[in-house]
Order: structure tokens, then C-alpha cells, then sequence
DNA sequence: TTGTTGAGATGACAACGTCAACTGAAACTG
DNA sequence: CAGTTTCAGTTGACGTTGTCATCTCAACAA
């Protein structure tokens, strides 16, 4: 017996994704509501039983990308870490690889603000507060709020200015890791 | 007497002046073929005679802005900069301001790669050699290639996660500036 | 059973990027 | 000078897109 809510949930589960997947293959603009629909097997305005308009599905889309996000620096800091610079350095290289297997969908995730940015933003509000438990256990509870902020901005620079194709590395003969690297060796250990 | 040239010319600079002033005053979506024909006294498919496509004429806003990023710099070069860190500083709230106050085009010059990157990445090359001038009057001809990649990426992201609402001064204390001169104290001084 | 609800389908519309065909004046050629 | 070419610009048209109004119909409530 399937009810009536049960269909709706999964027919926007595969609106979601059928985004997720369309972004990804052909970036922002092979995303058309036509073609989102017609791989979740529903018809070009269904989604609009289900998002208020196209700009809402891509948020879900955003939203989502963010948990995962998340989840993975919770995975982070569950771990005993014996060395906390070693979690830090791979809660930063996180972005940079998601960066790079997804690049389209990164670009969502730091898109402009939508009119109400509530939705995306509180869900990157769990993430940063992740992170700077991460930071914490490296450069102490103290300096974290600060030093948090510059690890971030710096980490998401360098995968930005990497996909964008203005990370010149035959001008600064570095890649993101040795980049993200050379940051963490900067810090003041705790 | 005017030639014909003269006012191809004419037109052509028109035409990127009315993308730029509809990509800051209403975002990418507001920068229509139509509207920015009607703004540069021609009709809707004028631009066609100048451009490629609509993604040529934004490439073209896009290298304009690189070219005017590298004026800057170049003053900053030319100056005798009896502290060379102060130059350093200014260079990288350039970024900063810029991303403030032109935020959608700020955004523009980062874009994701066009199919031929050529254009834009050689304005953009120009701009990061003299970057790469500063920075070595800081740290070092030695040191300045590893940590001119990380100061221009940390610039840019924080420029970048500013405008994007995600940089939460609640969350992390910190504004652009701030993140900027706690980078320059981190820097080994030469 | 009957009435209500809400997910989905369909038709239609305006706006958009783009192209083909056309126009006219400047620039060139003899 | 006349004849020809070139090319910036216009207009008409086409396919695609986001979005809305309307309709359909199965799940639910009474």
C-alpha cells in the first residue's frame, strides 16, 4: 500500500536529485525543470507541488550538499584525533576535493544569497560550528574564532580560484594541498 | 567626420558599459542581450556584430575589470613602498573593496572557465604577476611564489565567502579586514 | 457514498538567446 | 566619378525556458 505522502516525499526525493545529477553532468544550465522532471518521471511543472520555484529546488539541492558536508566533519570529530592538526588538515582538504569531483555543485553551495538566504545558510551554520571544533583542538578554544574564520575563507580561496581556473600553478608551482599545507604550518600550535 | 571605425568603436564600448551597469545594478539574470541593446541606443541583436554571443560580451566586462585590478596594482608597484607589507595589505583589500561594492561582477570574474578561458585568464595572468611583485618585497623572492597561491586564495575567499553571506561575523569575529592583517602577522617578514 | 484535497498533467504565454534575411551607408576599386 | 564591396545595424522568426491557470483524478474524510 503506498499513501498519498509516501509518493510525494519520493517524488521530491528524485526531484532533488534528478538537479543534483543534472548540475553535475552539465552544469547550471543543463538544469531545466523540463529535463528535472523528466528524469523523476513526473512532468515539466510538477515541481512546483513541491518547490516555489526553480531557485528553491537548487536551495534543496545547496541544503543538502551541506549536510553532507557535515556529516563528514562530525565524522571528523568523533574520532579520538589523536593528532588534531591531521583532522583539520582533512576537514580542509574536504572542500577542496568536493570541490573538484563536483565542481558545479560547489559553486552552488557559495552561490549569491538567494531572497530568503535563511535556508541555506542555517544549514552551513552547523557545518562552521563543526569546523571550529576542529580548529579549536589545534590552535585552542581562544584563537579558534579567529583563526577559524581565515582557515575557512583560505581553504574555500583555493578551491574556488582551483575550479575556477585561476589557481596558476605554473605562476605559484602549488596546488591546493600544498597550499592547505602551508597554511596549517603557519598556525600557533596550542 | 566620423569614421566608420570610429563608431564600431563607439558601439562596441557602449555595449560593455551596459552589461556592467546591469550586471551591479540587478545581478547576472538582469543583463538580457535586448535590454543592453536598448541601453547602448542599438537593437537586440546588434551585439552579434561585436561578439561572439552573450558569453563573449560578459567575458569582455570580465577582462575590462581584471585589466582595471592590474592599473591598481601597477600603482602599487610604481610607489616606492617604504613598507612593503602595507603594500601587501592594500592589495589584498583591493580584493576586499572591490567585492563590496561590485559584488556581481566581482563574482563574474571568477566565473566558472568558458569554453575558450584564454581571454579572460590572460588578464587575469598580467594581474597576478604583479601580485607576485608585492608579495616578494615581503617574504622574499624565494618564498614568494608558495605564499603569493596562498595569500591571493586566501584574499579571494574571504572576498568571495563575504558577499556570500557565509562568512558569519557571529560565528567567527572576524570582518575582511581583520582576516587580512591576522594573514600579513602570519607571514614569515623577509 | 459523497465531498474534499492535493499531486500531477496540459495548454498557453511572455521573455530570452540566436540565426537568417534584409537595408543602407561608408569604404574601396577601376 | 560610377560601380562594387563591406559591414554595422534592423527586423522577423524559431526553439527553449520559467511560470501560471486550468483541468483531471485518485487518495482521504465525513
Amino acid at each position: 500500500m503506498v499513501t498519498r505522502v509516501e509518493t510525494a516525499a519520493a517524488t521530491r526525493r528524485a526531484l532533488v536529485d534528478a538537479a543534483g545529477a543534472l548540475l553535475d553532468a552539465g552544469g547550471p544550465d543543463a538544469v531545466t525543470l523540463r529535463e528535472v522532471g523528466a528524469r523523476a518521471g513526473v512532468s515539466r511543472s510538477a515541481p512546483y507541488r513541491h518547490f516555489a520555484d526553480k531557485e528553491s529546488l537548487l536551495a534543496a539541492v545547496a541544503t543538502e550538499a551541506w549536510s553532507e558536508v557535515g556529516d563528514a566533519l562530525e565524522a571528523l570529530v568523533a574520532e579520538p584525533a589523536a593528532r588534531p592538526e591531521q583532522a583539520l588538515r582533512q576537514a580542509l582538504l574536504a572542500m577542496v576535493e568536493i570541490g573538484r569531483t563536483r565542481p558545479h555543485l560547489y559553486r552552488l553551495m557559495f552561490a549569491a544569497p538567494a531572497a530568503d538566504p535563511t535556508v541555506v545558510v542555517r544549514a552551513a551554520e552547523r557545518t562552521q560550528d563543526l569546523f571550529l571544533e576542529i580548529v579549536a583542538a589545534v590552535v585552542g578554544q581562544g584563537a579558534a574564532r579567529q583563526y577559524g574564520g581565515l582557515l575557512l575563507s583560505s581553504a574555500h580561496g583555493v578551491t574556488h580560484l582551483e575550479i575556477s581556473g585561476h589557481l596558476l600553478e605554473h605562476k605559484w608551482q602549488a596546488t591546493g594541498e600544498q597550499l592547505v599545507d602551508l597554511l596549517i604550518g603557519l598556525l600557533p600550535m596550542d
